[in-house]
DNA sequence: TTTTGAGTTGTTCGA
DNA sequence: GTCGAACAACTCAAA
């Protein structure tokens, strides 16, 4: 009996559900295999993004690498899935394909079709979950609907996890021999893909995963999970895990990362509540990821429309001007431009950020959230579309969240209160350098002599405001009233 | 079926 | 500077 593991969002050997499975079901006579799929890494599309193609192929040579310590490989194809699962089966007489599920609405579609193409073949498919902690129909309510209200869910998140203590899986041992896998094609580089990218961007791999959770477990750490409750906020902190892009490639089990947490809360939360209530709240980040999962799934429309219909009415101003000020990071608002610039160096934001700059595209530019919604996944290493989408409804109203339409955050506050020092501020934005703190959320008001003296000249080194926060405001609840009246 | 309580992350204004 | 209230109305989930 020989299986094959497809490796999709799952790029480790450790805690890997559906890899342990198939290596049960066969003693070990597994092929590992990786497809490039042209349809998910072509430039043209809407979601490719070379930052991601770069930690996808980084997670791969060290998946590689770690397989060959088990006398593996991977195996590496390129191809539709449709057309390449048939014909590897049927030439290396595979009885049984195992995959972790993946429940974005073009892999659900995909799953289902190769499912009923190796069936024709009298090959069973085997798919398990593992990329979140509970899946739906896990989780609905009373009424067997699911949820669209995060609060309610988490309730029944976290009663679960207290009734079903979570267990990993070590890496699996393997039995069947590099020499006789099936042939593999090179790992290609991100040119090969015609795509490039000059991001710092974080490590890619397993190993590095490991060092990012151990540094957010270390108790010796200024800014790690004990902290986390009051420190995710400031983004000139590095308060948060930074664990994102590995959750989105799998190359960090989620179910190993919250056993972690709550062993960490057990070590150190006795002397301390923080500890706890900062665990409680990283680990509820990871509830939020599973909701946003399940309403992709079962909401598949909100790739192209908003969550609510009514906020399909809205008129965006989308001026282009102000759109692409916005995405390099010269709007004048020091918060938004640091946080935009950031994302272009180092293929991530601070979350805290991000809610910022969501909330001045929509509702200081009046531009659609969508295009937003759509630079993110360009250029975010983490970019994953369940998450990214529910971030950007709820910034821009128009999501599972009912907000009040007057919740409109204030760039300038919302740099004093959680970027008090400038900090985060002068990291990305060095021609503000030297501004004092207490003009660093607002440099422009500066007098001319203040500017000479800090070394920079305000619309000239640095804009001025491209909008007044004030009347863009207004503005925007003007055109949410009108979602108002239409309904 | 009806009722009730509640809803991640905020801002502004006036006392 | 600090504090509390106002800012609306609606939908969801559960009793």
């Amino acid at each position: 009996m020989i299986t094959l593991h497809w490796f999709r969002r799952d790029l480790r050997l450790e805690d890997n559900t559906a890899l342990t499975a198939a290596a049960l079901a066969s003693r070990g006579i597994v092929i590992p295999l990786f497809i490039f799929d042209p349809i998910l890494i072509a430039p043209e599309r809407r979601f490719t993004s070379a930052p991601r193609v770069q930690f996808l192929l980084d997670s791969l040579a060290e998946l590689d690498r770690n397989l060959r310590q088990l006398d593996s490989r991977l195996v590496l194809q390129h191809g539709d899935p449709l057309e390449l699962l048939p014909r590897l089966v049927q030439a290396h007489y595979v009885t049984a394909v195992y995959w972790n599920s993946d429940y974005s609405p073009y892999a659900m579609r995909r799953d289902a079709q190769v499912q009923q193409a190796l069936a024709e073949l009298r090959v069973q498919c085997h798919s398990f979950k593992d990329g979140v902690i509970h899946e739906y129909p896990e989780l609905v309510t009373k009424n067997g609907t699911h949820y669209t209200v995060y609060t309610p869910y988490a309730r029944q998140w976290w009663q679960r996890l207290a009734a079903q203590p979570l267990h990993v899986l070590p890496a699996p041992v393997l039995h069947l021999p590099a020499e006789q896998l099936p042939a593999s094609k090179p790992l290609p580089t991100l040119a090969e893909f015609g795509l490039a990218t000059e991001q710092q961007l974080p490590a890619g791999g397993s190993h590095a995963a490991q060092l990012l959770l151990q540094q957010f477990l270390d108790p010796q750490q200024p800014s790690n999970i004990g902290t986390y409750a009051s420190h995710r906020d400031r983004p000139d902190l590095m308060g948060t895990s930074r664990l994102s892009p590995h959750f989105r490639f799998g190359t960090l089990s989620v179910r190993a990362a919250v056993l972690a947490a709550q062993h960490y809360a057990e070590q150190h939360g006795r002397e301390d509540n923080t500890v706890e209530l900062g665990v409680r709240t990283w680990i509820g980040e990871l509830a939020w990821r599973d909701f946003y999962v399940q309403i992709l799934a079962h909401f598949p429309h909100v790739l192209q429309r908003a969550f609510r219909p009514q906020y399909d009415g809205i008129a965006w101003e989308n001026d282009p001007a102000r759109f692409a000020a916005w995405s390099s990071g010269h709007t004048g608002y020091p918060i938004v431009d640091a946080a935009m610039r950031q994302l272009r160096q180092e293929g991530w934001m601070h979350n805290r950020a991000r809610m910022i700059v969501a909330s001045f595209l929509t509702k200081d530019l009046l531009i659609d959230w969508r295009k937003g919604e759509r630079l993110f996944m360009q250029l975010l290493v983490d970019g994953d579309p369940a998450a990214n989408n529910g971030g950007w409804q709820w910034a821009a109203g128009t999501g599972t969240d009912a907000q009040p339409y007057f919740r409109i955050f204030n760039p300038v506050s919302q740099g004093q209160k959680f970027d008090p020092d400038g900090a985060y501020v002068r990291r990305y934005l060095p021609e503000l350098a030297d501004v004092p703190t207490s003009f660093i959320h607002e440099p422009h008001k500066m007098s001319a002599q203040l500017q000479r003296q800090c070394r920079v000249q305000i619309g000239h080194d640095y804009p001025l405001p491209i909008v007044d926060h004030a009347t863009q405001r207004k503005r925007a609840l003007d055109m949410y009233a009108v979602v108002k009246q239409q309904r």
